[in-house]
DNA sequence: ACTACAGTGTTGACGTTGTCAACATAGATA
DNA sequence: TATCTATGTTGACAACGTCAACACTGTAGT
């Protein structure tokens, strides 16, 4: 149990980013502001200033953690099935559920356009460790001949839109919401290993 | 040739939107401002507040005409291929050209939480045009035979959800861009069109 | 032609935000 | 114990969105 007191927090990095994550699954990114975060941690309003350069490098790090968790989620996902066809469905059906769980995270994680790669490589590495795992699903799918063999890494991009369009076009609200949103998820993934596979 | 120095400027609105548009496709949409815009056109700061409630609402009328216009393009590029498979084709990457070619534009069209439907209908009917127009293209290849007899409405969620996911995925720098992002698209789509089929 | 009005544009002001500079504190190290 | 470095605080500033009050102008009705 840490001092309420001490002159310095302890771990104020990791705090900053807990609050912001989870103010913004509560609120929405745009509630987030660099004062109002002090404030609720009990520092003062330029201290978050000490671990990050700026807003922008605050919210590329909750994005990186959110990749992170992410991937953790399909790993789980992929565990939970992990033979045939019914791994890939699993995997996509979790991603799908992740983004619509977690509707402002998942924006924030895609689509700022400040939080570009090069300004920050932790984002750009988490993301790619997303990417990463895609691959090598796609890889375990070739080789049980549920995937044609064309080059995985290719693969992996088109199955990556896929799943991340449904996801984006469900979390901004562009399509009305089924009821049945693991149903629509599982319906699109079928679709897209069919045409995977020849 | 309108006068310059009018009291009244003749037509705010427009320009408003227009200049907006123009100012988010070379600097991108963080750029946007108010008063920026306002001082561009020649006006005072709050002239722009006569035409919309609010920035968000100034935004959601630049994004609706970003549909509108996305709209216009598909339907130019289907009528140069208007038979056959080919013609699904050439609206997918007419799709994904325009988002890459305007980046921040397609951004701003999606991805804006603060652009929710509710709030601004015109915006919700221009996303809906566009849903429509993919709706009526997913009933044309049926008939022709290249997309099997489900419900054309669902497919379409699909088939948007594929062009879409790509189309962030390179706007959003997420995936490195290759060389010719023409023909990523077109692998893409006819990888979405082989799951469609059966 | 005069008047009233509604539409449009302007100025002033306020609170909020991100962030810099200067200063303060405390735990680690010599 | 003295010093250094990491960390936190206070004060200040410019930019921003937006409200309220006021000004201008073209139009409609008499």
């Amino acid at each position: 149990m840490p001092d309420k007191k001490a002159y310095h927090h302890g771990d104020l990095r990791t705090a900053l980013v807990q609050e912001a994550a989870a103010l913004i699954a509560v609120e929405g990114v745009d509630v987030v502001t660099m004062r109002g975060l002090s404030q609720r941690i009990g520092v003062s309003r330029t201290a978050p200033y000490r671990h990050f350069a700026d807003k922008d490098a605050l919210l590329a790090a909750v994005a990186a953690e959110g990749f992170s968790t992410l991937r953790q989620h399909l790993h789980t996902a992929i565990e939970a099935h992990p033979h045939g066809a019914a791994s890939f469905e699993s995997m996509g059906v979790a991603y799908v559920l992740f983004a619509t769980d977690h509707a402002a995270y998942y924006r924030l994680m895609y689509g700022r356009e400040a939080l570009d790669r090069e300004r920050f490589p932790d984002l750009h590495a988490a993301a790619h460790a997303l990417y990463d795992e895609l691959v090598a699903l796609i890889r375990q799918q070739q080789e049980a001949g549920t995937i044609r063999g064309d080059r995985p890494e290719a693969l992996a991009y088109v199955a990556w839109s896929t799943v991340h369009g449904l996801s984006s076009l469900l979390v901004d609200g562009q399509m009305e919401a089924p009821p049945d949103i693991a149903e629509l998820a599982r319906l699109t993934i079928q679709t897209l290993l069919v045409g995977l596979q020849t």
